[in-house]
DNA sequence: TTTTATTGATTGACGAGTCAATCAAACGCT
DNA sequence: AGCGTTTGATTGACTCGTCAATCAATAAAA
């Protein structure tokens, strides 16, 4: 077995483990330890490949964003319509795959982390700017503010998603519909 | 100095050290002995008052919470209209007390603490119920649909504080403006 | 024999919680 | 008022566990 080329494979092995890890423990307090057993392989592999617990975090974030950064975009592709579009934002928002206790987990440790982390913050700004450039442009055609509706829906979708994953009471359709009815008021209003 | 009647005391010097401590810090990393040193006193100390490390940071937790009520319910008792009543909640919201940096810290990790902290998911089941239940009520007058559009400015509110508290781009008055403007459009529009 | 993969064992640090001991006020008793 | 006792306040020192990170050693390709 120990022959060249593990290395990516321990890598995507080690960032699965630890999201894996962080949705069984719901928050960041997972050790090393824990992440390399699951992935089945030592610390110290683990340590040989990332470097530091940091950075093994940091790949979990980006894989997870990512994920969703590409399921967005295949759901946009089959959209024609700007209604379409921002439908699709919505919806992809609302994903199944975005319920994930990990994914729950991951998302809820970004915010945390964003403000002792330069680096984690870097990135929940980036998912900002790309959430609001894509709604951007999928409004322009239909609002008279698309910039200002933008940011409001924006602002709804991480509201909805907040509550709808951390209450097991509301759940993630009823979110969707809620941002899917506020889109359709929005862009009905005048003024 | 050695006294009577220095618990009180104590606690409420703890519960302050601790907010303190989590705003230097952008997170839940803080140590007992952190928290004691700020607060001027041992370790032992606070284990004696509070028994341990989660009972401390819970009775933080819960000390925000009831400081951000009292304001609301003030602001909401200076107000005569229905619309009034949901512009102060807004407004309350968005005070600068929300934004200190110790308040942000803690309501994030309030939010990821959540996930593995039963007693930190009622104290925020909590709040979103009585932010719920304050705006139906204000609604109720001038919306048609007062429960669900309670449940889109709760949610909106939620979403615009997370942008406005971790992007220093976007700032408090904007996040209030845009939320008074969508409780605006949300009551305007018929159906 | 060089390079890559791999790990057991270890180190060093840190931190929560405990305990026994000290100190001083308050209390009760005469 | 004087005096012993109780009680709350307070802490330094210590225990025990955990965990990130390191290292030296092994194994197997290339």
């Amino acid at each position: 077995m120990p022959k060249v080329g593990m290395e990516p494979i321990r890598r995507s092995a080690l960032v699965q483990a630890t999201i894996a890890e962080i949705g069984a423990a719901g928050n960041l307090e997972v050790t090393v330890g824990q992440i390399a057993k699951r992935a089945g392989m030592s610390t110290a592999l683990a340590h040989h490949y990332f470097g530091g617990k940091d950075q093994i975090f940091l790949a979990a974030m980006r894989h997870i964003l990512r994920e969703f950064g590409t399921e967005l975009l295949q759901a946009l592709g089959q959209a024609t319509t700007p209604f379409a579009r921002a439908s699709a934002i919505i919806q992809s928002s609302f994903a199944p795959s975005c319920f994930a206790p990990a994914t729950i987990s991951a998302w809820m440790t970004l915010y945390a982390q964003s403000q002792s982390s330069v680096e984690t913050k870097r990135l929940l700004k980036l998912y900002q700017r790309r959430l609001h450039s894509n709604l951007t442009h999928a409004l322009r055609p239909i609002s008279k503010h698309p910039e200002r509706d933008a940011h409001t829906l924006a602002a709804l979708i991480d509201g909805l998603y907040l509550r709808a994953a951390l209450s097991s009471a509301c759940d993630p359709k009823d979110a969707c519909d809620a941002a899917l009815q506020t889109l359709q008021t929005l862009i009905e209003s005048d003024q």
